[in-house]
DNA sequence: CGAGAGTACTATAAAGTACTCTCGGTGCATTATT
């Protein structure tokens, strides 16, 4: 049997499928052949299955680092649904015996799934290495890029982590990467493009309208916010840069449209963020007003339109947010609506992550020994701890500061465009094309609000909201009662 | 970091200046005490 026929019976007879989606095949072929390889592929493409597949080929234990406990426990939930046993999360909720048992037993796993920050422990990694895992793989690879400079350090160890652990082939997958991000990612794991195997397919989404909706003032914007609420079917999300907002507007829509509205944010408790989550998904909320905290494993396939109250601070983040919408297919709208200075803010939010101009002027002067640097200035310890020299420090955050100016100008152009909205944010992503089919965005349909019709909004369901009680005390890492 | 709100001062009336204070996003792991 060829290896190609091998993989389809294996596709048939474990995971069910008849054939593989666009890009599944070249990347598992890619990885099986032992190169390290890229996917950027759009959401629901099936990326899980891109390692899963190849795990029950590999000899080794499979090691998957996820950026959240609840992307991880889905996972897992969903593995051993399918009746896999050997599968196992490394995090801080697995502590004393148990830990100890698990780090003792390791090679008897095939899956393995792991923070960032746990593939920094050295007592993780040397059990890890006792396995030498087949394969890394990373989920959510942008955030190496994203968040790994200032937000997330440990997301720079894992080139440290995955050469501890005995260097697996290596996979990295996403949903969107900019060329620059796809470097980017590629540099901080130590490699360059022409040793990785790179599967990339479109970003667009073809049924997603979009359009900016520029306003005089906050007060003009609010109004309009609520037209939109009133006039389009949900469900919906509504993206805000401050919670405090957030929770507000949620109140008061909720107030003026008389529907469900629900604030979620990460000053909100871990059991209010998962109800919430849990009610938009079964309609009994309509509407959700958010920060960034919103997004990451909300697998909802009818969100009918995303709309942005503040800028993001990139388009890398916007495509990921209003990629939300419309996933099983059909019309959907992305509004963006800006008020003059609105760039005030996320501007705000990038620089104070990053150590102050001031700090990195006086450490250069030496006027400051690094040693004796503050509590306030952990990311300047972290790298410090870690090899680094004050000088490489001071220059990779002046870039970085210099990055975020120009990636949030980009999204501010965004806002200005007389062209064609999408052709801009295909270009940003590397993509060539010619024309987009009607209906595109509002710059070649301005009138589109009498023009675009979305599908109605979905029932409400009333039913009993699944295992949901077993799935909140497992994230909470309570007994059974 | 830096925008915006609030306060004190000036010097005899209201308003400008200079200062201080507060507040903004994403999550992991972990620890020493309320």
């Amino acid at each position: 049997m060829s290896e190609a026929d091998q993989l389809h019976q294996l596709l048939h007879d474990r995971f069910g499928y008849q054939h593989f989606r666009d890009g599944q095949e070249e990347t598992i072929e890619s990885l099986l052949a032992g190169h390290d390889t890229m996917a950027v592929l759009p959401t629901g493409a099936g990326k899980s299955l891109l390692y899963q597949l190849p795990a029950y080929l590999l000899p080794h234990g499979v090691v998957i680092v996820s950026p959240l406990i609840s992307l991880m426990q889905d996972q897992v939930d969903r593995l051993r649904q399918r009746g896999e046993k050997r599968v196992v999360m490394l995090s801080s909720q697995l502590q004393g015996p148990a830990r100890d048992q698990v780090l003792r037993s390791l090679a008897s796993f095939r899956f393995i799934f792991a923070s960032p920050e746990i593939l920094a422990n050295p007592a993780i990694l040397t059990a890890l290495s006792q396995v030498q895992p087949s394969m890394l793989v990373v989920d959510e690879a942008h955030c190496i890029s994203q968040w790994g400079p200032d937000f997330r350090p440990e997301y720079l160890l894992l080139r440290q982590a995955r050469q501890a652990i005995g260097h697996p082939r290596l996979l990295l997958l996403t949903a969107t990467a900019t060329p620059r991000v796809r470097r980017d990612i590629l540099a901080k794991l130590g490699l360059t493009g022409d040793r990785v195997h790179q599967v990339i397919r479109s970003v667009n989404r073809p049924n997603i309208f979009l359009a900016v909706d520029r306003v005089a003032n906050p007060a003009a914007k609010d109004e309009r916010l609520c037209q939109l609420v009133t006039s389009l079917p949900g469900p919906g999300v509504i993206y805000f840069a401050s919670r405090k907002l957030a929770s507000q507007m949620a109140a008061w829509l909720q107030e003026q449209t008389g529907q469900p509205v629900a604030p979620y944010h990460a000053g909100m408790t871990a059991v209010d963020r998962f109800k919430i989550q849990q009610q938009f998904m079964n309609n009994q909320v309509r509407l959700v007003c958010a920060t960034s905290a919103f997004g990451m494993g909300v697998d909802k396939n009818d969100i009918r339109y995303v709309i942005h109250y503040h800028l993001p601070a990139n388009l890398e983040s916007y495509m990921q947010e209003i990629g939300r919408a419309g996933r099983d297919g059909k019309q959907s709208v992305a509004i963006l609506l800006y008020a003059p200075g609105d760039e005030g803010l996320p501007s705000q939010l990038t620089t104070i992550s990053l150590p102050s101009v001031d700090l990195l002027t006086k450490v250069q002067h030496h006027q400051v020994r690094p040693n004796v640097l503050g509590d306030d200035q952990e990311l300047f310890t972290f790298y410090l701890d870690h090899g680094y020299q004050p000088a490489q420090i001071i220059t990779a955050f002046r870039q970085r500061r210099r990055q975020l100016a120009i990636s949030l100008q980009k999204m501010l152009d965004y806002t200005n465009l007389q062209t064609c909205r999408r052709r801009f944010l295909l270009d940003y992503f590397g993509e060539e094309g010619a024309d987009f089919p009607l209906p595109c965005c509002d710059v070649d349909q301005p009138r589109w609000g009498k023009e675009i019709t979305l599908p109605a909004a979905p029932a409400v369901h009333d039913e009993q909201l699944g295992d949901w009680h077993q799935r909140l005390r497992r994230l909470f890492n309570q007994p059974a009662d």
